[in-house]
DNA sequence: CACCACGTATGATGCAAGTCATACCTAATT
DNA sequence: AATTAGGTATGACTTGCATCATACGTGGTG
């Protein structure tokens, strides 16, 4: 098995509210932007234990690749693979109404 | 609010395997053939009160409609619907590979 | 160096979800 | 009318998931 995404594990990360807003967040950053953001600037009304284990499903569905600082850490989103392997599910996810939270 | 289909809903109901590999059948078939498709013609390896409890979440997600004949029963996807609303997910659907039952 | 901010690890808890057994309903068949 | 087959309703059970508290690690900053 290589490192294609899985669908069933693409989708079941992105049922959550919080991880589809992290993403669909990432998924709207203009092409041309830095894509790298930083952990601390999402703005998730959970404590960072939750976000540690929100950030850690997203990264084993293969959807963002995250990068550590020792303190701070900052993850991307996997544009390429995603588009490759599920093509539309970022524009599905950018064309959903922002979640009221 | 209307009757538009939840973005979070469907990824929900879509995240099992059994509710996915449903509706990608459905997805999957030539868009000029007979769209409704018997409730017993799914082979799932679960009872049949599970079938029932999976296709109820299906409905309440506003993925299929369902129509009842006492004994028997069958469903439709709602194409045009999802397609409105959630665009690019039956593609999705269609394109990943046949679950391993 | 002490402190603080950001993140992770671990364990506990509460709730949602998937499954089944059982009982029941409806329509077709014998 | 009794039987059978496809679905549904309800309740129980088990597992998984989201969340938090607590303790710990790492690296800037006063």
């Amino acid at each position: 098995m290589g490192d294609h995404l899985d669908l069933g594990a693409a989708l079941t990360a992105l049922a959550n509210d919080l991880r589809r807003g992290i993403i669909a967040e990432l998924a709207r950053l203009p092409a041309d932007a830095e894509q790298e953001r930083a952990c601390g600037s999402f703005d998730l009304p959970v404590t960072k234990a939750t976000k540690t284990h929100h950030f850690r499903v997203l990264r084993e569905a293969g959807l963002i690749t995250q990068r550590d600082h020792g303190n701070g850490s900052a993850i991307t989103l996997r544009r390429a693979e995603i588009e490759r392997d599920l093509p539309g599910l970022l524009g599905l996810l950018r064309a959903a109404p922002r979640q009221a939270r």
